[in-house]
DNA sequence: TTAAACATACCGTCTGGACGGTTTTATTTC
DNA sequence: GAAATAAAACCGTCCAGACGGTATGTTTAA
């Protein structure tokens, strides 16, 4: 990192900036809708740089979905951080991401993006295998009938923010949101 | 009606057999990758039969949308017909359709097909609209911040069947079921 | 010197849909 | 009620553009 400033090319960054702007094209216009050529002009690159760091169309939405589900995780680990009660310790951290405690904005876009992805029936096994894996993390804890309940509530609160089909005031989103706390403690 | 089986065409049936062969790519390739020609090969009618009944793609994805959207009216109404309790009434008949009364393998089909076509943009705006109806023609009965989050849950329900990343048996599915019927009366 | 990190040019395929026929059904006219 | 006419319901062909991906060259960093 230190030397971050004096390189002239940052592979890194590049790859960075590839997936963010994919991003943004997917929600656009779908993941079969988002192009390379678009996602390459929309980075600055050229096709072939793009198709350097994601050698095709499949391993630049896999790429997008394994940068989302690391997002998710990191994200959740930190809400999980915080919470000293085990029961439901998940759940509720499950809560906190989805009404988006801190910058809503930037990651807006990852969770509006989540939705063409999952739409590519391709892409499916890795989140259910991310699923999978949540659940059996935290059996035990969250297997709760009203936790299960809490967290599919919690699924249909982020589909309607992406669909934009059930616009909420603050106020709401607050009561809804300590509604879904008091349950997680059942 | 009389005569219906002295037709030797029947234009009804061949749109709505093309309706339901799209529906089933659609599940398989996603919309976008639901082809014209493999939608008319399936149905066996030409490409030009195909673009006659639905003078585009666009025409095509929108009537497999309306068509999702007037089954799913015909459900709830008629679910919402047994139910002498006013409140949450409509949630309680969004509850028994979106757990499957009746012939499920039937419509599986088309909750399966909802998915690829709200991840496609141009598409949402008749979702919106469909929903914001229902939030007018219940509110007052269906308004209470638990008949909402129920409704979220079931939305996250049907997420999870289609992605089949939530495996329920049935005795659980159950649980769950008497437990937003419960919700729904406050 | 070597490999990574790009750029440029190009190709084969796929796909939406335009277009001009042809057959079937409905309607009108005589 | 038969002929004539119009309109709907298709079929087969062709094409222009888009798009994923390859092949190859060039520059930059180690």
């Amino acid at each position: 990192m230190s030397t971050a400033h004096k390189r002239q090319k940052d592979p890194q960054a590049v790859r960075q900036l590839l997936l963010e702007v994919a991003a943004d094209l997917c929600v656009e216009k779908g993941a079969a809708g988002l192009t390379l050529d678009a996602a390459a002009a929309a980075a600055g690159v050229s096709k072939g740089g793009l198709l350097h760091h994601f050698p095709s169309k499949a391993d630049l939405l896999f790429g997008l979905l394994d940068d989302m589900i690391a997002r998710m995780d990191a994200a959740i680990a930190e809400a999980m951080r915080a919470d000293p009660e085990p029961h439901g310790r998940f759940t509720r951290a499950y809560v906190a991401v989805t009404f988006g405690t801190e910058a809503m904005a930037e990651d807006a876009r990852w969770k509006a993006m989540t939705m063409p992805l999952l739409a590519e029936p391709a892409l499916r096994a890795r989140w259910r295998d991310w699923i999978a894996l949540q659940a059996e993390l935290h059996v035990g804890t969250d297997s709760s009938l009203d936790c299960e309940l809490v967290r599919f509530a919690l699924d249909g609160l982020w589909l309607a923010s992406v669909l934009e089909s059930h616009p909420m005031d603050p106020a709401q989103a607050e009561r809804m949101k300590q509604r879904l706390f008091d349950l997680s403690r059942g």
